[in-house]
Order: structure tokens, then sequence, then C-alpha cells
RNA sequence: GGGGGAGUGUCCCGAGCGGCAAAGGGGGCGGACUGUAAAUCCGCUGGCUGACGCCUUCGUAGGUUCGAGUCCUACCUCCCCCA
């Protein structure tokens, strides 16, 4: 048990959200006697969030479940100027088109997990391009610019890191901390937001929101962050050879998404359904008392939770299907990842194929792939380079493409 | 404005007396072992090609040379020192 007295606090005390908080009393007294309004910015820099934003998603998650309030704060205005927090160099500026793009393509995830006021919850959607597009350059300067002193600027991390890696911070980049700084100020002024959430990574910048808070409004504001979460082998969550793990279905398929938590490590399993998965914390622990091959058991059951949060039950249902017909049964699943090919008059080039179906980048890659015996065209692994698909070998209509033991494709002649 | 240093394989770091598709890591992928895990070991990690081979790569553009990542010139970017 923690040491909290709010349901709040305990439920992500306990399931492992919390990395840091301000004043935790203070907090932990107003989420046992009010209702807490809090948010979490979320830059636009992709077409979708992924999985490294589902903490802080959870993090609203629960706050809403918990009786608060949550705010999804969509950085329309601060993805223009760029965080230069935890990065190396600075990023690619993006153009307000595809800022925009990004951000219809983020917002409709955010449905899944809270319930905003059309659908008879208490959340809200905001975007601070409202306010920041508006701003004043002097008026700016002299409200706000005024409490913020570079000396102490200097000293976050995200600026010190640049500068003693002689690595480029822009002017623009600089001031990032400061516009997330009176996002904070200015939700406490619509919204009575007094909290504010975030990754590790953002400590600095929401410390800079409550001392603003404190100069301008004499508010009382809090931080809560989340830890950084990383895999028991120390990689970042979210990467495969696929690339990034999306949370768009048009991006990660349910069933690629299902397979990214099954294939969780052993020592994660616990940690993991704690934080993305709503299952009752007896049940977590029930599962996480399994050993050797039984966490294969509860890594399916992980697998499947976390898919329906995120796709719906429906989906990660016949992702789990799929799974089990494929991998326990070696049966062909019809709901594999399907390639269509055109042209299948007679014959088809394997390597041309394979790089289709995505499993390769170029002819030399799949080459190299079939020389290594990683490849197997259904079910039977692939000595000859240059061998070709015929109709021979289609099954039940459809050729099963296999790269190595976990990533399979169905090809579909049309 | 003056002086000095740096930019290498489109994932990253990083070696490179004028013969270089370019050392070595990390990461990633494949194989073996397993449990769709971890650890370990082995292989692969520019494009096209059945193959010989051809093509494209070391900040950019020229030049010297049979031959340039390597030498010369100009330019771009970054860093340091002086002003």
């Amino acid at each position: 048990m923690s040491a909290y007295k709010s349901d709040f606090l305990n439920v992500l005390a306990e399931r492992g959200f919390i990395h840091q908080v301000s004043e935790p009393d203070a907090l932990d007294t107003l989420a046992r006697s009010s209702t807490v309004t809090a948010y979490i910015g979320f830059d636009c820099t992709a077409a979708s969030l992924h999985v490294g934003s589902l903490l802080p998603i959870m993090l609203l998650y629960w706050l809403q479940q918990t009786g608060h309030r949550p705010i999804a704060l969509m950085g329309g205005g601060t993805t223009r100027v760029g965080d230069p927090s935890g990065k190396d160099e600075s990023r690619r500026l993006l153009t307000d088109a595809a800022i925009n793009d990004n951000l219809k393509g983020i917002r409709a995830v955010f449905d899944k997990f809270l319930k905003f006021e059309n659908a008879g919850g208490n959340a809200v959607m905001a975007n601070n391009a409202d306010w920041l597009n508006k701003l004043n350059y002097i008026d700016f300067l002299r409200d706000v610019g005024r409490h913020f002193s570079i000396n102490r600027m200097l000293a976050f991390d995200s600026v010190k890191l640049r500068l003693e890696r002689q690595q480029e911070l822009s002017f623009l980049e600089f001031n990032y901390m400061i516009l997330q700084a009176y996002d904070f100020v200015e939700l406490y002024r619509r919204y009575g937001c007094v909290l504010q959430m975030g990754g590790s990574d953002q400590w600095g910048n929401i410390v800079n929101g409550i001392d603003l808070g404190r100069r301008v409004h004499n508010a009382q504001l809090f931080a809560l962050t989340s830890p950084l979460i990383t895999t028991s082998s120390g990689a970042k969550m979210g990467k495969t050879a696929a690339g990034a793990v999306w949370l768009n279905a048009d991006l990660v398929s349910p069933y690629e998404y299902w397979q990214y938590w099954r294939n969780t490590e052993d020592a994660d399993v616990g940690r993991f359904l704690k934080l993305f998965t709503v299952l009752p914390l007896g049940e977590v622990e029930r599962l996480t008392a399994l050993k050797n091959a039984e966490v294969n058991e509860a890594k399916k059951i992980l697998a499947t939770e976390a898919t329906a949060l995120v796709h719906g039950r429906a989906a990660a249902e016949q992702a789990a299907a799929t799974a089990r017909a494929t991998f326990e049964q070696g049966e062909l699943s019809a709901t594999l990842p399907t390639v269509e090919i055109a042209d299948f008059h007679r014959h088809v080039r394997l390597l041309d194929a394979v790089v289709k179906a995505g499993l390769a980048a170029s002819n030399g890659e799949a080459r190299r792939l079939i020389r290594g015996g990683g490849l197997k065209v259904n079910d039977e692994t692939v000595h000859d380079e240059v061998r070709l698909l015929t109709p021979n070998d289609l099954k039940h209509g459809v050729i099963k493409l296999s790269l190595g033991r976990k990533r399979h494709v169905l090809l579909k002649p049309v």
C-alpha cells in the first residue's frame, strides 16, 4: 500500500506511475476533497502517438477514473517551436500544414481512453495554438518573460546538456520551456487546471510553470511525473524491426500491436501489466507469480488487454486468435496480415514478393535473408534465392511467407 | 574580422601512409539453443545481378593523378581561441 490517502495518487503509486510529485501531501489532500483538473501536453511531431506516449495517456485515464478531470493538450503551438528536452540535436521544423495533419491523427486515440463532454464525460481536449498563436511579442515579454531568469534557465538539463556537448540550441528552442510554462498558467486561467503531469524529462518544464503560476496568480500548482520506461534490457519502449509501434491502426495493425506486447521480456511482464492494462492488481499479482514457460500465459493476457485498450476488445480477441492458430497450432490463419500481388499470371520472383510484402527493404536484403536461412514459403525454408512463386505454391488461395519465426505474411493474387 | 579544429557507410559512435564498398564498436536482422522471453554462440548489415561484374557512397563544387575518403582550391555548417 502506498502512503497516500486519495484514490488518485494511491492508484498511480500502486501501479508504478509515479516518479516525482511536487508537494505530495498538499496534492493528496486536494485530490481527496475536490475534483482536480490536470493536463498533459502531447507534441504533434508525428501522425500518430506511439507506445511511448501510452504512459501519459494512462495517467489521464486513471485521473478520470478516480473522479477527476483530465485535459489532453495538443501541442499545436509548441510543436511549431520544438522541445529541446532529451534531444541531441535541433528538431526539423515542421510546416503548419503537417502539424495540423498530425494533430488530426493523434486526436482520435484519446476517445478510446477518455470520456469527453460529447460522450457524457468531463474530459477536455485543448490546443495551445489557440492562445500561443495570438501572442504579441512585446506584451508576452513584459507579462511572462520578466519572470524568467536566464541564469536559472541555463541550469536546466535540457539546456545544460546541449551547451556542455557544444551542440547548438537555437533561441527558438530555448523559448520552448517558457511557452510550456505559459500553457500551464493559461490552462489554470481557463479551466482551473492545477496539475501538470508528464514524463520525468518534463520535470524542469513543469516546475517552470508552477513558478510562473505563483508569480502571476499566486496560485499553487503541482507537478507529477512518471518514470522513463525501458525494457529490462535497457532498450527504449516502442521500437521494433518495422519501426515505431504506433497506436493508430492504419500504421500498426492490431495484430502487430498484439505481437509487440506478446514479445515482452519475462522480467517486464508484471510492470507492464500494471502500467499498460487496467486489470485489478490482484489479478496482476497472480499473473506475475507465474514462472518459466507459464509466463507466456501472462504475456498473452498482457497483449490482449493492452490491445483492447487501444483497438477495442473485438480486434484484440481476433489478434489473439490469429496468433494462437499461427504459433500454437501451426495452422494457416486467414487473418494474418495479407498483401495482394498483381500480375500473378504464371509466376513472380520470390525476391520481389518478399520486398512487396514488406519483409525486406531491397532484393539484396531478401537474398541475404535467404542465404541465412531465414525465409520460409509455406513453412518450408527456402535455399534458392532466385526461386519463383507459381500458382502451384498457392494453398487455400494464398502463399504464406515467413521471416524468422515471428513475422508472417500472406500473399494473395488478385 | 584574425588564428586553430571538425564534418566518414541515410540508425548511432568511430578508425582510415593515394589502390577503399572503406577497420572496429553499438544497435538491428537472421541462424543455433529455447517458451514467440532473457542470456550465450554463429552469420549478415549500400543498390542491381544466376554469375563475372556494373553502379552509387566519406559536408558541397571543382582540380591534380592511371587511380582521391585521403593531396590542392573555393564554398557551406559546427566548435574553440583572439578581437
